[in-house]
DNA sequence: TCTGGGGTCCTAGGACCC
DNA sequence: TCTGGGGTCCTAGGACCC
């Protein structure tokens, strides 16, 4: 199951006078064209083109266009996964906007999948595509056709060897789902055109070119399985909040104000799943894109003395880290915190020699917490994370959080 | 003025262990 | 002439995904 064109369907929904009019919805800092409705399309947008250089072309165009909403999409998302959930027990959250599910004992695999379909729209306002397969991998190539299909929109199933091998063969190797850039310069040079070619070649080559994971994919077009479905959702390994800023800044204290924030989201991720983090690397970087710009590239990794999930304390290292690679030279355009080696929260080894006061300090994480939660994200923060706009992203054509903040939520008037 | 953010998995090679 | 065998863990880098 796919969403269609995600982001831009969930602004639809509470803009419905947007319907068969051209959107777009932008990536952070209103950057580059990340999600697009079929009109937007049809007008030629490209995925990932940079917004200002297609400025004149949106405006001429009437092209209504959004900053990205994290916040709205993150709870679609959540809202179509739930109903979904009434239609079979084992299911996988791909991403924000795919689910694979199994569908076993189905009489009439049709009716059931349009029956899916119609309860999702009914239910969130979002059209949705499910495509069809004994794999995941089928299952992927059936939704593009999908989408598509005029005769079951949004729908197709690949049900027999031989109907799967004439879509092997009218598939491009490079379509196929884990075939990205270089793989398909290595596969065209080798003569391998289509998915079905694919599955034509030795298994040693592929093993020996491609490793595992293209043999994986060999198999799985042949109706193999070897991605079993990830029933829950498994912890995350790393953690990272990285932006780029809405201008760019030279100055120490503001990179401060941002590494901190950044370690403060980090630490905030890591309590939502229970984990505390035993590694940081903190980065910044200029401009890659102005030639003209001296360009700086510097980060630095290091072990935390005891793991954590404090923002406190991260926010400490963060800043410490920051200290040391941080030059007066330059302009920066981006910086990020990344925590890794995590590890839950209730297996922590505490040194032997530290003066523990992580009990005190986890009751202000949980107070400050529960009074954001209420009253708005950083209500109560570290004063190092300070109270400037200077690098806060640009958002310029931001939509409500209709569905997660009470102050936002849509007005219907009489 | 202006080009995103956040992840996963695999492999090879080095260091180390008994 | 000639120098074992069998492992684990960690890291960097590559490739890929949405």
């Amino acid at each position: 199951m796919d969403c269609n064109n995600f982001y831009v369907s969930c602004e639809r929904v509470f803009r419905p006078e947007l319907e068969g009019k051209p959107v777009v919805v932008l990536s952070n800092n209103d950057g580059c064209i990340i999600s697009r409705s079929e009109e937007a399309k049809q007008l030629g947008l490209k995925m990932a083109e940079p917004a200002f250089l297609k400025k004149d072309f949106l405006k001429r165009h009437k092209v209504h266009v959004f900053s990205s909403n994290y916040t709205l999409y993150g709870d679609m998302s959540q809202r179509v996964m739930d109903v979904l959930r009434i239609f079979t027990t084992e299911m996988e959250i791909y991403s924000i906007d795919e689910a694979f599910l199994i569908l076993t004992n189905t009489n009439n695999l049709y009716a059931t999948i349009q029956k899916i379909q119609q309860t999702v729209f009914k239910s969130t306002g979002i059209p949705v595509s499910i495509g069809v397969g004994k794999t995941k991998s089928l299952a992927k190539i059936a939704n593009k056709i999908a989408k598509k299909n005029k005769v079951y929109p949004g729908l197709f199933i690949i049900n027999n060897t031989q109907q799967r091998d004439c879509i092997l063969r009218n598939t491009h190797v490079e379509k196929l789902w884990g075939i990205g850039r270089q793989h398909h310069k290595l596969l065209r040079k080798n003569n391998i055109i289509t998915a079905y070619n694919f599955t034509q070649i030795n298994n040693q080559w592929i093993r020996k070119k491609m490793s595992v994971v293209g043999l994986r994919i060999k198999q799985e077009l042949l109706g193999v399985s070897c991605m079993p479905i990830e029933l829950c959702l498994p912890d995350k390994k790393a953690i990272a909040t990285t932006r780029a800023f809405g201008k760019k800044i030279n100055s120490y204290t503001y990179l401060c104000e941002a590494v901190a924030t950044y370690a403060t989201r980090c630490s905030e991720k890591l309590r939502k799943q229970s984990s505390v983090a035993s590694i940081i690397t903190v980065f910044i970087h200029t401009d890659p894109f102005n030639s003209r710009d001296k360009q700086y590239n510097k980060s630095k990794t290091f072990a935390l003395p005891v793991p954590t999930n404090s923002n406190y304390q991260l926010a400490h290292y963060a800043i410490i880290a920051l200290k040391q690679i941080y030059s007066i030279d330059y302009y920066y355009k981006k910086a990020g915190v990344i925590v890794d080696g995590l590890m839950p929260e209730n297996e922590i080894q505490y040194g032997f020699f530290e003066v523990n006061n992580r009990v005190k300090w986890n009751m202000v994480i949980k107070a400050t917490d529960k009074i954001n939660k209420k009253y708005g994200r950083d209500k109560i923060k570290l004063a190092i994370m300070g109270m400037s706009n200077k690098w806060k992203l640009r958002q310029k054509k931001l939509s409500g959080r209709y569905t997660t903040n009470w102050d936002e939520i849509i007005q219907v008037l009489k």
